[in-house]
DNA sequence: GAACAAATATACTAAAAAGTATATTTTAAA
DNA sequence: TTTAAAATATACTTTTTAGTATATTTGTTC
């Protein structure tokens, strides 16, 4: 069992995830997480040394988070197809996201971009490995003889990430979930042009 | 001529623009721009009523100057499928932009979406306008014979911007541009399919 | 080129945010 | 169930940032 300060530690992240993701890590204060915890500067500082390790471990529970979740969608699926048709559905509603705010992947990426090295190392490992998972996903696809060898898996993978990532974005600004649902049709049926 | 104090609010304007773009609405502070222009408080306040007021017209101004500048890119060409090309190939360079910091289009859609419902709506114009006329160019481009009606503008339009926007960022952080070049090369092949 | 208005600089105040010292309460091991 | 250590709350200080009052300088119009 976790002691109470462990928990109390993860209390505070858990709740911090959703504010930084709408806010951005230089948009928070400390009071608002204050605020959304119910508890106080003493109990927090307890748990942390100051905002920017608060920050960063924030981001990297807001990171792990989403990674997980878009993998466990995608580990559900049986065929190659199916697991990136799961991909594109995962982010079907970009208004009500997993967590509130979008995707931190991509917002944090903005904001780590000019301003946060480190973090920017981090989401840059994210997109990274995503990357190569999908990619690797497609080429096991054409290994199997699921796919065309017309596909090329690391271009695809980049183009299926940032379209959605884009859309995301673009449909949250725009208050409609709706050009994701035609985006995600054109890719799908983009993949479907490959499949044998 | 312009006066003094109009080229002196402009120079502040133009100044602020990539400071912004790097380090978002609420990562700038009034210091930074005083240090950039070398000008001071009571000069800066006598152009803005306050930060707010300068952040409203320095986000205005980055919108229109980069819409401006796409919007011109596109014009140069002389075919429809010139003119998309054109644009795609705007961003060719993701981590040199034109204004330093990315495609403020984006950043501060990301910024502004849960915290400044005026700038939000505004660059919801700028997506909703740049959509428009993408989805316009395609559609006259299927008019006149250029394209298949199989091409659906609306959907390609969408397809085109958000993936390009995605892959800004991803580019960004993960400090290479090549992938832009796929992605790039990759729709401009899927607008070739639909070329008759 | 004087003179007045407009623009800018200086030096300050106010507000907001981060961070800390210490008191109090709670947890959990003996 | 007592007690010492750990966790949390309170009340503060420090730092940072925004904003302002007033002095000075600079433009520009006659």
């Amino acid at each position: 069992m976790l002691s109470k300060a462990e928990r109390t530690k993860q209390f505070i992240l858990e709740t911090a995830v959703p504010l930084y993701n709408e806010k951005g890590i230089s948009g928070v204060n400390i009071d608002d997480i204050l605020e959304a915890t119910k508890l106080t500067k003493g109990c927090l500082y307890g748990h942390f040394e100051n905002k920017e390790d608060l920050s960063d471990q924030v981001i990297d529970l807001s990171l792990k988070m989403i990674s997980d979740r878009i993998r466990a969608a995608v580990y559900q699926a049986k065929t190659i197809k199916g697991k990136v048709f799961a991909f594109l559905d995962f982010y079907k509603d970009p208004i009500e996201t997993y967590i509130s705010g979008g995707c931190p992947i991509l917002n944090t990426a903005v904001e780590a971009d000019d301003n946060y090295p480190l973090i920017k190392e981090k989401v840059a490992k994210v997109f990274r490995s995503g990357q190569q998972e999908l990619a690797g996903l497609l080429q096991e696809g054409i290994n199997i003889g699921e796919f065309s060898d017309k596909l090329d898996p690391v271009v695809f993978a980049f183009k299926l990430v940032a379209s959605v990532e884009g859309g995301i974005v673009m449909c949250r600004v725009m208050g409609t979930a709706k050009p994701m649902q035609g985006l995600v049709n054109s890719l799908k049926s983009e993949l479907e042009q490959y499949t044998i």
